[in-house]
DNA sequence: TGTACATCAGTGAACGCGCGTTCACTGATGTAC
DNA sequence: TGTACATCAGTGAACGCGCGTTCACTGATGTAC
């Protein structure tokens, strides 16, 4: 019988996801399977299955609990300029995206995975689209407090930022890079442009 | 020996890359197996040898030449004012993005096939940023013909724009959508919020 | 015209391999009396 | 204290299956004379 997930993190079974996020990270989702996860845990491939019902459910307990995990920005900002703070934050979001990206990506691989992926993300209340909420909250809170013009449309600065942020991780990943070359120039122009 | 596939295309080869692009888009590139490509073109799998080196050379065949292929915004956009030409611009590659999105993510799943596209690609001088260069042409193009104000930081403006598309793709793709919701409304105030 | 041969698109059936998964087991630690 | 048993983390070896790939083959069409 697996052990009762819903409890104090079991340690074996967190050794198992590092192991698996490791292996996906390093050589991919095709190439991360039984026998490469237990060797990177140093585990039998046996002892996978007294804590996980399949090789599914690694891969779900990856994206749940080590993919997801991102500060939220409002908690943070109140020192600088709302300008800094964007710009910070927008490269902040390319360092996640470039990290996650190539994980969450190869899940559309597999449409059924994809399925089993929305389905427990949204069920929790997350969602891929949480950074554009974050931030969308991080500029509502600066409108009110008369730091930013009424006239700034919030919605559209967040999803531009975050939109930057993605396709920026996603051209540095394409091209094998482990950051965003230029991160820093390209968001300040952004927030510029955009007229924060 | 594989047919030379430099000269004039081949059906057989083009009913194949057809059918493979048909089941990765319906069943994604785990279950695009040589099976389910033959089964899908009405061949043997055997066949699929006659035309391509091995499954791998199969998957390249099709982000090659059925992934590519986005016509140019400089050479229909002259009639309307910039604003429509960028909404219209973005929209569409909203549409291009939602159905290659899922088929170019799942090869992160496979770290040499993306090596292998990578290096094809690259080889042809295209590459996953000529949205971004099309756009910027035009952009250009338009502050030379006066239609652009001198101040527009076009370089911020294409990103900016082709990041929305890209971002609201993998929304729609993550919850299985085959479109954007409220494409033209996104973009049209993204447009606006840059000043355009 | 017929005949003998060459070419070529396409196939059925088999192959080996690596994968995910399971099963019977071990050995250390705890516990009742 | 010793003894008998229970529990539990972890394993070695095997299993069947589906995959990519190959091989010897067929049958239709073209062609030389």
């Amino acid at each position: 019988m697996p052990a009762d997930l819903s409890t104090s993190p079991n340690p074996t079974r967190e050794r198992i996801l590092d192991a698996a996020a490791a292996v996906m990270r390093a050589q991919g989702l095709t190439r991360a399977t039984t026998k490469a996860i237990a060797a990177e845990a140093g585990y039998s491939e046996a002892l996978l299955y007294k804590y996980f019902a399949d090789k599914h459910d690694i891969y779900l307990g990856v994206l749940r609990e080590r993919v997801t995990g991102y500060r939220d920005p409002s908690e943070l900002l109140a020192s600088s300029t709302v300008h800094e703070n964007l710009v910070d934050s927008t490269v902040q979001l390319m360092g996640f995206y470039v990290q996650t990206f190539p994980m969450s990506a190869s899940i559309f691989g597999s449409p059924e995975l994809l399925v089993s992926w929305r389905e427990g993300v949204l069920g929790r209340g997350g969602g891929p689209d949480w950074p554009v909420r974050n931030l969308l909250a991080y500029l509502v809170a600066e409108r009110e407090a008369k730091r930013l013009g009424a006239e700034v449309d919030v919605e559209a600065v967040a999803e531009a930022l975050c939109g930057l942020a993605f396709q920026q991780a996603f051209l540095a990943c394409f091209h094998g890079r482990d950051s965003v070359e230029g991160a820093a120039t390209a968001a300040e122009r952004l927030v510029t442009a955009l007229g924060c």
